[in-house]
DNA sequence: CCAAAAGTGTTATGCTTACACCCATGC
DNA sequence: GCATGGGTGTAAGCATAACACTTTTGG
């Protein structure tokens, strides 16, 4: 690095992949483009990062102004930057991926969205139907949320505080797209360690009620 | 994303974090500070972003500059853009990895670098010695580097095209930091039917030749 | 008493680990 | 013939996968 003020600078933004479980599927906010380009098509939350903020914070601030939570799980995904994947100039991007309750969500339409609305991940009513690169990034998102269930505990950041072991099985059923054995399953997440067994239940209808559970925070 | 003209816009730089295995150790390429700040420390080698070139590009081209490899493992690492960072300003740095055979590097001295040269990883010669957050993106790369070889074929990156089993477990070895037994090594290397068995021995020395194996390419 | 989800253990299988001796060569 | 690294197989332990019936509740 030589000097630094003749250098061209690029827009840099972050990009969101906020995740919930609803509607027994694995849902991500989107939101309408109410201007060119891509108008009509669907965006992933996103803005631009601030002179004098963190990356973190930068996707931290997002996630509040449009879904209104905070601390929740949010980690930094991958960083895109081709050029032309903005038609308006060089915009590089860096995407975060989130996880979290539906119930915790209160939707907030974006200043220049014309909707915002959860979509159903593994819809084919998706398709062809996102700007910019965002497909990409949404299949590099799932790609990860995969994988990292299968040897950490992120999947009780989509559950509210309180939730049965079917309540999560059916979570990582959701996730991978494949059915899971209830027996391993159990014995697979109780082993970790990281889950405290209460001594509540919730009945659910005409069926023996189910224990709740929550998780240990470290 | 409302209008883009009236946004700050940061640096944007790549840092690379160029792994080899020389002197029976993982080393690094750093390259010493000739101005301030951080004059007569260490940095990992990188630049700016050019305003029409990819990320990827923008890494392999400093690779190219810095080493004169073109062609070698090169992987996104992780973005880091603390404000603070940089004393300079705002700069954003889209950190990369990449694994090379020693031998077919010539470093070559960045403009304002005083000196470069490979630095042992786990040598604590190198404590306190590096500039910037350049020791937390190195430590990142090296958690990156150990998670990878256990489940890829990525240590055939760091050997040239023809090597032997004993040089490949090495490779394994100094990057685990702890002994691998060779049977099983052996076994599993085999097993992931990525390496093809040459009909050529390497005799080196007062012992029984050993035979040389490649890596299949896909 | 029926329907529906909750809950619970055992066996088989495959993968990972531990471990010790003979082989081929140069000097 | 000796020193040195190259090369080989088997048994034990551990984790994962497959699998079916009983329990509790509301209606």
């Amino acid at each position: 690095m030589s000097e630094h003020s003749d250098y061209p600078r690029p827009f840099v933004t972050v990009d969101l992949v906020i995740f919930t479980i609803a509607e027994d599927a694995l849902q991500v906010l989107l939101i309408e483009r109410g201007n060119e380009p891509f108008k009509g098509k669907w965006a992933l939350p996103g803005g631009f990062v601030e002179i004098d903020e963190a990356l973190d914070e930068a996707a931290a601030r997002e996630l509040q102004e449009e879904v209104g939570v905070t601390n929740i799980f949010l980690e930094q995904l991958y960083t895109f930057g081709d050029p032309g994947r903005d038609p308006r100039g060089r915009v590089i991007s860096i995407a975060y991926y989130a996880l979290t309750d539906a119930m915790r969500t209160r939707i907030v339409a974006a200043s220049d969205a014309a909707d915002a609305r959860w979509y159903p991940v593994f819809d084919p009513e998706i398709d062809g139907q996102l700007a910019f690169d965002h497909r990409q990034i949404l299949d590099y998102a799932v790609w990860r949320l995969r994988n990292k269930i299968e040897w950490t505990t992120v999947g009780y950041e989509l559950l509210p505080v309180k939730f049965t072991l079917s309540e999560l099985q059916r979570v990582y059923e959701i996730i991978l797209q494949r059915p899971v054995d209830k027996r391993n399953f159990r014995k697979k997440i109780l082993g970790q360690g990281q889950i405290r067994e209460l001594n509540e239940t919730r009945s659910d209808g005409a069926h023996r009620p189910a224990r709740l559970y929550s998780f240990k925070k470290p």
